[in-house]
Parts: C-alpha cells; structure tokens; sequence
DNA sequence: TGAAAATCTTGATGAAGGTCAATTATTTAA
DNA sequence: TTAAATAATTGACCTTCATCAAGATTTTCA
C-alpha cells in the first residue's frame, strides 16, 4: 500500500518567534510582511494592541466584534458550534496567525464562532482601517485569500476525513502529523493539545483518546515517554491504520 | 429547547438560470457581474468555452490543470480524497460557481482534489489571465474573497456537524435544509442528489440512508412520494432530533 | 509546597451504524 | 421498449466507539 500524505495537526502556520513589540505584528505576518516599509508603517499607526487573560473570549455569535486580530503571543482556540449548540475545535491560533472574519465581511458571516484566548496578547486593526488597506494594497487581500484557500482545503480535507476514516486512523494520522511538524531528533514530539482538546478537535471522547494510545502503544507504532510526549517507533505503520 | 439554525444542502449559491452563450458567465456569476461592463468585455476576450461529458474528470491531483472553470450548464462533482485514498464528496457545483484553486494559488494546493461532471459546458479563464485581472481589478479578489470566506464558513459547519453530530442528526438536517431552499407550495421537495452521493457526502452509507428516512418516516416527520421527492410533515421536529 | 481542581486512565456496558448479502426498484442505453 | 446496469431497500450480524463510573495522575494557584 502507497504510504499516506499527511494531514495538519492544528497549526495553521510555523512561527516558532516570541512576537516583541506589537508593531511586529505586522512586519513578521505573512499577509502584510511583503509590504513596502512605508506601507507597514502606514498599517502600523492603525494598529492597537490588546490582551486577554486565560478563558477569555474575544467575541461569539451574538456579540460581533468587528476587528481583525493577530496573535503576538499566546494562543487563541476557535470553536465552531454546531446546529444543536456542541462546539468542536477547530482551529488553534499560534503567534502570526490571524482571526476576525467580521473585518473581512459584510453580509451574514457572523455566526457559530466561539473564540477562546490562553494569556494572549493581539494586535487590532479595525473593519474601517482594513478595508481602506485591501482598496489600496490589493497584494494584502490575495495574501489573504491565500490564507483562506490554505484553510479551506485544510478544513476540506478534515471533514473528507472525518467522513471516511474511522477514530481510530484519524488519531494515527494526527500524531504522524505532529511528529512531521516537530521533527525532533529523539524521535519524539510533544502533543499540542490537552486530550480534551484533542478529543474535541478529532470528534471523538478523551477516553477513546486514552484507549487509543494505549493500542498503538501495544502494537509497537508509539510510545507515551511522558504525559504529553510520544516517541514514535513505526511512522509508516502508523499511516497505514 | 430553542429551532436550529440550518445547514448548508450542497448548493454553493442559488442560480436557477441556465446560462445561455459562454458569455454570460461572466456577466451572471457574482465575482464578475459587478464589473463595468468594458471591464467585463475585457475578461470576456480571454474566456474559452468547453464542455464535458458525463463521468469526465476535469482533473485530479496529479493532473493539475492551471484555469478557472465557471460552471455554464450542468452540474460539477467535487470530491475530496482522505489520506487513505478513501473520496468524499464535498461540494456540487451549478451554473454560476466555479472552481479551479489551482488557477488562483501557487504553491502545493494542487492535491487532493478529484472532479466529475455531469454532461457540463463550462467557460475557461487560463491561469495568466486571472492574475492580470486580479491585480488590475482588486474588487474581484474582493468577490473571490468573500466566495472562498463562505465555503470556509461551510466547511468548517459540515466538519463541526460530523464531529459532534451523528449520523441520524446530519441527515435530519440536510432534510431540512433542502426543504427550506426549495419553498415547495406543496410543501415537498427534490433530493438534489442520487442516496449514493448523499451517502457520501453525509459520511454514511446508502443503507443507512434508507434505513434513517424510513424511521423519520415512521416516527411521522417526512413522508416518501416518490424515489427523490419528500414530503416534510414536521420541520421544526426534524430540527431537533 | 500542598490542597483543590482539572485532566487522564481503565473497565463495563450498550447504542449507533457499518458490512455483507439478497431482493426490489429505477435508470440507462441498445 | 426492453434488457442490462445501476441504485435503493431490507434483514442479520458485528465492530466501533460513546457513555457512565471510579480511581489515578497532573496541573493550578493560594
């Protein structure tokens, strides 16, 4: 059998940086660090900043804020809700990425999104100030929707899988891919989640998380070194589940 | 308990016409119409016209073609491949939608992807041209924008459904999401899509299907008239199961 | 640090739905 | 229009995984 491409693990883009001050939001974000200087510094005067303790939420469905926030430290987990109120994990925001489709949109976009912070600090641009800036610098709204083209096929390719693969193989495929991403040289990688938020992210229980490590653990493909952090002994095994 | 808001039922925008010469795709689909219409002419300079037959392949991942088709007459499949090879049908593309991320995007997003059509004549913008037009016209990145913001807005729905729903729940709300489009006077409905592809596109079997709306039946909140038409007796209790 | 809270693990059980197979219905094309 | 191909239905069975519960471990923060 044809060994298997990998899926994402939940990061939307590498950025390993401790963002400083806020002004580098935009220098080192890749929708606007193509910029000329003059036109970074034009955006920066725009820019505020803003920081949110750990279990804040930046806005949900009724409550619309209308910026486009970009992450400069910490993290910002996104919740979907579906039709009958669950909520899923969909998204986590690492520094650089972006979130805030309000900014972008006018019409009836702004729903079923729950938004969670973990000690973060964003710098904020306003609905009026982007959309003077996408006129203007057309470069920034195909960088956008370079970005969005990228999240549509990652959430594209989540739900194919979702709808074809059992539990079981979406958890193998999600530790290859963390093991992809963080290539460490003892063969280990650390989960980037807790295992409810796994669980949440992957449509599954933290129990059937639990009971699914074990498995692969016995069968040889990982082994769990500490609570978080897993060495894998068969990638290609693993991508064969 | 409160009515649930509905879910997308595979229709990507509503457009009844069925377009005429190859010209009025870009006059009639919405990341054109709102061109000048000298800018239109523009465009319509570089479009092709083409068609296929039932059960062509438009392309797939190894075989990237670089345009943008526009959707004329007929009906386009879009399946996505999960990492084991296992397809998932994802979106169907009518008159006025269009399709080809690989005529807008440069890098690796050229995977994954499988099309099929549906004895189709769609209208071709060649990669090259796109980009001229993007850049020269930002108002269409602006379109497009919104276009690919509204099947992220979809996708990440349909993953956050699959992750905490199941399968009875989806299929209820497909259901009803197809009656609430159609606003039959008679109070029925058509199923857009054969049980094969509902199958496949609610990340089920036919069986299933045929086993689910036998029960919705049964319990009173559907009634079958024909193989595709469906009778909704109850709505608001199909969007609580 | 140490107590409280949160998370994780493991077991027992049951429900939902997938698979296989046989039959019936519908669609396609000669 | 009819034969062949495809799709849909129904039944029997069985796998997967969610749920509930109880205990162990880790994390948090006073």
């Amino acid at each position: 059998m044809e060994k298997r491409k990998l899926s994402n693990c939940g990061h939307t883009h590498t950025c390993n940086h401790t963002v400083g001050s806020h002004k580098s939001c935009i220098s080192l974000v890749p929708i606007f660090n193509h910029l000329e200087v003059e036109q970074m510094d034009e955006i920066m005067k725009t820019v505020q900043a803003a920081s949110f303790k750990k279990g804040e939420i930046i806005y949900q469905a009724e409550d619309p804020s209308d910026s486009l926030y970009i992450v400069n430290q910490g993290k910002i987990r996104i919740y979907r809700l579906s039709d009958s109120g669950k909520e899923q994990l969909v998204r986590i925001l690492n520094p650089g990425d972006f979130t805030g489709e309000h900014a972008l949109f006018s019409e009836s976009m702004h729903e079923s999104y729950a938004e969670a912070m973990v000690d973060t600090s964003v710098c904020v641009i306003r609905r009026l100030d982007l959309q003077d800036f996408l006129l203007k610098y057309p470069s920034i709204s195909l960088k956008i929707l370079e970005e969005f083209a990228s999240r549509l096929k990652q959430s594209e390719k989540q739900t194919a899988q979702f709808a074809t693969e059992k539990v079981e193989t979406r958890i193998a495929l999600f530790l290859a891919e963390c093991y992809d991403q963080e290539k460490s040289s003892t063969g280990t990688f650390i989960l980037p989640m807790s295992k409810k938020d796994l669980a949440s992210y992957l449509g599954t229980t933290p129990e059937t998380i639990s009971r699914k490590l074990a498995d692969l653990e016995e069968q040889g493909y990982i082994k769990r070194k500490t609570n978080k952090r897993i060495e894998v002994l068969n990638l290609d095994g693993l991508l064969l589940i």
